[in-house]
DNA sequence: GATGAATGAGTTTTCATTCAT
DNA sequence: TATGAATGAAAACTCATTCAT
């Protein structure tokens, strides 16, 4: 027994191996650009050993992502579930458990959202493609009931809940990409936490319901702009 | 004279075949999956032509990507010298100018975005790098001094507006990948307009200072979030 | 139009110069044991270069069998069309025929009837398969047709004239099979001449018609045989 | 010894169980096609332990093919044995012998006979190849010696035996090979046997000595084919 | 200027075989 | 004895790029 499970503890071991090999590789050249080569030598084995733990390189960069998917995804849910925060205090949260995802590994989080919005998941297999769309909409949707929640206490506008998760997700995503390629003009390390704090806090400000005796700048934009 | 610039003229014509051939070939299967056979075969040229025309294959990306660049910058610039607009309205209008922009050529613009945030930067020569970086940052600017015009005003509240004008940037980028792969949950189509329209209207929102008996909630949080 | 009849000529002297050396190797070493490196050394080109003039290492091959079994095919239908020949003499002829093409090219000549009888078709495109399939049928019908005649005309017996070229057919394979990889314990060089002349000079003994007092052997067995 | 003894004939069935499971393989996909990792989960053991029973692929299927030809070859010289039949007799009941063994495992016939038609036997070691090409040749010989003892008996023409051999073998394995890729155009099932016993039929109908008055048809021919 | 033709340099993937346990 | 794990060695195919014409 003991040994049988150490056996399994080590096949598990050259897993991640093989997984924190593939992490740097696609970080660097994304994935096109690694080649399974490199990503065997950064793991100290042989190109062939790789295809026993993963059937692809598609699979391989799949796993990859779909992890960190999925760690975000949950983290985003557990915002909802958070005790003794507001409907308010939950859209600021949304910054900070963002940043801390994004803390956790910057680089696998800029892939998979790279992955999102470019032709890299052609190439995967069907089913994958699949997992992947519906942690990714798991995670929005569990934005999307904050909103819905904090709209229908009457205490948030009545936005479309959907949109607004969009906008999360999509502001989020931007900061993230921007930020690893290090391009952006406000280059000073470090933009990303404030930025995303100042855009959900802003978002909350947006959020709060007018006081009956609205102004008139309201009163003709929001009719355009609500969903 | 007459027979150099019909030369001229006839060389100039032939580059824009290309890059429209380009073009769809580019956006069709993204940089690495496009051959410069394919391309060849669109602009019914043979492969050998185009490097006449261009350096490389990268180059040809990035030119085809800067020229979108370029105009969604000139575009971004130009909502600061439109007559007769306040500073608020001035933020809703980027709404407008940065979905005009989108519709003339989703799928490029979407390439430039994904470039942005990708690896395939990596492969170009430096001086278009840097031209491509600086582009970008001119777009962002023209967008900073929107709203540093505002605060100057004593119109909008005093956030950085660096930081606003990455947040916009962020959405914008952020809701044309998610679109071009159509993966959003939100998936009907042009859910593009509406959202980007509430993301700004909500900003514009958050940018009105409060009266002077600010309610207890802002002045707990704005501290944090302000730069 | 004297350069392009020129680049057309050199064009199709490539494609066969690449058949002569895939002929080579192929023969040497079978379907699945030839390499394209070899056919390529062999011909004195780059292996990408093969891909220009043959889509596929199996297209190479299905093109070099296809050939021969056309060969074949035309020879034996024109036994029918030979002037001059009585039925008795069609079935010698075909030995002749065969043998011929035969000579023509032994190692092609195995390597189709190899094909046919092993795993090496299922690699091959579905048309390709056909294609084959379909010529071999050509020529087992010209021969059934010469049986036929025979025995409308009340000159051969009365055997199933498909079961007849069957047999041809197969002594034809069979031989050149085992000539070919020359394990024949009648190692003789040209044991295939006699030996096909013998066998369709049997045949057509056999196919002689009884005189009405055709003996008791006959009679017991024949009925068995019939088709 | 009563331990000795299990453990050998555990050993053996060990053996057993590979080489059928080798069988299906080898019959499914040819020697290239099948892997040795298939064979053993076949085999329901991993691949290392094929190796403790077979050197190599190539000698697993060459024994499994021997095996075969053992029996075929065994089969064949029987016929001579077989008491009660005359010279003609014994020439109609090689065509049921050789059914008889298609019957009983065709697809491995079929993979002795193609085997020997092609390159695979080069990959075996040679003694191996030289047990299997003698097992041939033992075949050959058996049925020779039927045909030469009907002539010495004066019941046959005076053809060359091992010619009559070779033909025999050669219908044989040309109609076996045919027959196992199924694409003959007359594809009715079944086809062998009737084809294979109207061609030993005609042999032997071919073999009748003439009487003094023979025809002038056979004289002209059966000089050039008499080797 | 335009191009048909050629290719060098990869890339992913497969598989027979070995060996420490 | 049995095997899980590892790998060396290949092999087919692709493609950006060059160059003689």
């Amino acid at each position: 027994m003991g040994l049988a499970e150490r056996k399994a503890r080590e096949k598990r071991q050259r897993r991640e191996t093989i997984l924190e090999a593939a992490k740097k590789v696609f970080t660097a050249d994304g994935f096109n650009g690694a080649t399974v080569e490199r990503i065997a030598q950064e793991a100290e084995l042989s190109p062939a050993t790789l295809y026993l733990y993963f059937k692809n390189k598609a699979e391989l960069y799949a796993t990859l992502n779909l992890r960190m998917l999925a760690f975000l995804c949950r983290r985003l849910e557990q915002v909802d579930n958070e005790p003794g925060l507001d409907h308010f205090q939950k859209v600021r949260r949304l910054a900070e458990v963002m940043y801390d995802v994004y803390t956790f590994d910057p680089q696998i989080l800029g892939n998979v959202l790279r992955m999102q919005g470019s032709q890299e998941l052609k190439g995967l297999p069907q089913p994958m493609q699949e997992e992947i769309n519906g942690m990714a909409n798991q995670g929005l949707q569990a934005m999307a009931k904050i909103f819905s929640d904090g709209i229908a206490a009457g205490q948030f506008r009545d936005y479309h809940p959907i949109a607004l998760a969009d906008m999360v997700w999509a502001v989020f995503s931007g900061l993230v990409l921007w930020e690893g390629s290090k391009r952006l003009f406000n280059q000073d390390k470090d933009y990303l936490k404030p930025t995303l704090d100042l855009a959900m806090e802003m978002m909350a400000q947006a959020l709060v319901r007018d006081p009956p005796e609205a102004n008139a700048l309201e009163q003709t934009t929001s009719q355009g702009a609500a969903l």
